[in-house]
DNA sequence: TCTGGGGTCCTAGGACCC
DNA sequence: TCTGGGGTCCTAGGACCC
């Protein structure tokens, strides 16, 4: 399908852990709220998950080091991640959502892509659907989001961020590339740090830097994300709206309190983190072929060392064995381990396993 | 700035097979 | 002793997303 053609909306809901928390406990209105890693009095690891726009006032920003939040703004209420609450509503809200769309795609916990090409006519007729959609999730839920409307998810995911909290942003397509254009690489999606970094290296700053510069050398210097950097910076992404399919992996990794070379403790907790990936792959029915185990060191050195069983299992011996075997690699009395981590892939469905038996 | 946790996808080299 | 081409799987690392 062509860009032309498409209407694509982007929700986003607006702080959503705060958010959340704000409705739960209405005495918090008003204050800043920083959801995430346990400050303990400026000495706790980890990170700012979600802040609301009271904190942010303090220079607050998610993914920031929680010991640099209380630094900032130690009488913010302080809030662990409650992930079952967050799941519970965002189930909910994508309820909502998805009856909106032909085409739904959900994008973690708080965002999601819809086509409802052929639910409008036109673009006036879109915002006026993302307005029906804004006061459902209001109404039902208590939350608040933004809207990004465009021809393909780029524009629509760029749309949704520049009018923030409780946005409608539409970008028609023949809006699209001046849009775009004045607007930093960042912006982009798959534009992160690094790529950023190289970019301005380059002399690229902006969307529209990217957009005249020569294709050839993006393609030679970033591959196939060189192309997809070029096609982006014009506006063109014919990527679809597609429901994710099935999950290809499940992990669970554990920071310490304080880096250790305890290793009794390290392989204690892997064990216990077996444990918890074993529920999971209980629970999703699912046989994985290889384990990967992941040790991140005091100097934030991080390895990965995975091996692949010559057969598919679903049981919590194989796994907390073959982790523990992965383990020893990585242990040295000389360098103390920040985190532990251990995941399953390579899965076979069912229908799969059977066969296998069968033969 | 002293950097969580749960994921996905890509790349590149090497093993192995036909 | 030298040696093609294609395909798939495995492993390790890295970038990115929320």
């Amino acid at each position: 399908m062509s860009d032309k053609k498409r209407i694509i909306l982007h929700v986003d809901m607006d702080h959503f852990f705060t958010a959340i928390e704000e409705r739960e406990h209405p005495e918090f209105k008003g204050k800043p709220v920083i959801v995430g890693a346990d400050p303990k009095e400026g000495k706790g690891r980890g990170v700012v998950s979600t802040c609301n726009y009271e904190a942010r006032k303090f220079g607050v920003r998610s993914g920031m080091p929680i010991s640099k939040a209380w630094k900032l703004c130690p009488q913010a209420v302080y809030l662990p991640v409650n992930y079952e609450l967050y799941t519970k509503v965002s189930e909910r809200v994508m309820e909502i959502l998805r009856k909106y769309a032909v085409k739904f795609e959900s994008w973690g916990i708080d965002e999601a892509f819809l086509d409802v090409t052929s639910k409008v006519k036109d673009y006036t007729e879109a915002e006026t659907l993302a307005r029906r959609i804004k006061e459902e999730i209001l109404e039902k839920e208590g939350l608040t989001c933004s809207i990004g409307i465009g021809p393909n998810k780029l524009a629509a995911k760029i749309a949704s961020d520049q009018q923030k909290p409780n946005g409608l942003t539409v970008v028609k397509p023949e809006e699209v590339e001046k849009f775009l254009e004045p607007l930093p690489v960042r912006k982009l999606l798959w534009v992160g740090r690094k790529t950023e970094q190289k970019l301005q290296a380059m002399g690229i700053k902006t969307i529209g830097d990217l957009a005249r510069y020569d294709p050839t050398v993006l393609a030679e210097t970033f591959g196939l994300m060189g192309k997809q950097l070029y096609l982006m910076a014009h506006g063109i992404d014919r990527s679809e709206v597609e429901e994710r399919s099935e999950i290809k992996s499940i992990s669970r990794e554990k920071t310490f309190d304080e880096d250790t070379n305890d290793f009794n403790l390290v392989a204690k907790t892997l064990d216990g983190l077996a444990e918890e990936v074993y529920r999971d792959v209980l629970r999703q029915n699912i046989y994985f072929k290889t384990v990967t185990v992941k040790v991140r060191y005091e100097n934030f050195e991080t390895h990965t060392h995975s091996k692949t069983l010559s057969f598919i299992t679903n049981r919590l011996d194989d796994l907390k064995k073959t982790a523990k075997e992965l383990l020893q690699a990585y242990l040295n009395p000389n360098v103390k381990i920040r985190l532990i981590g251990v995941r399953v892939s390579n899965f076979a469905s069912f229908e799969k396993q059977k066969t296998l038996v069968e033969i």
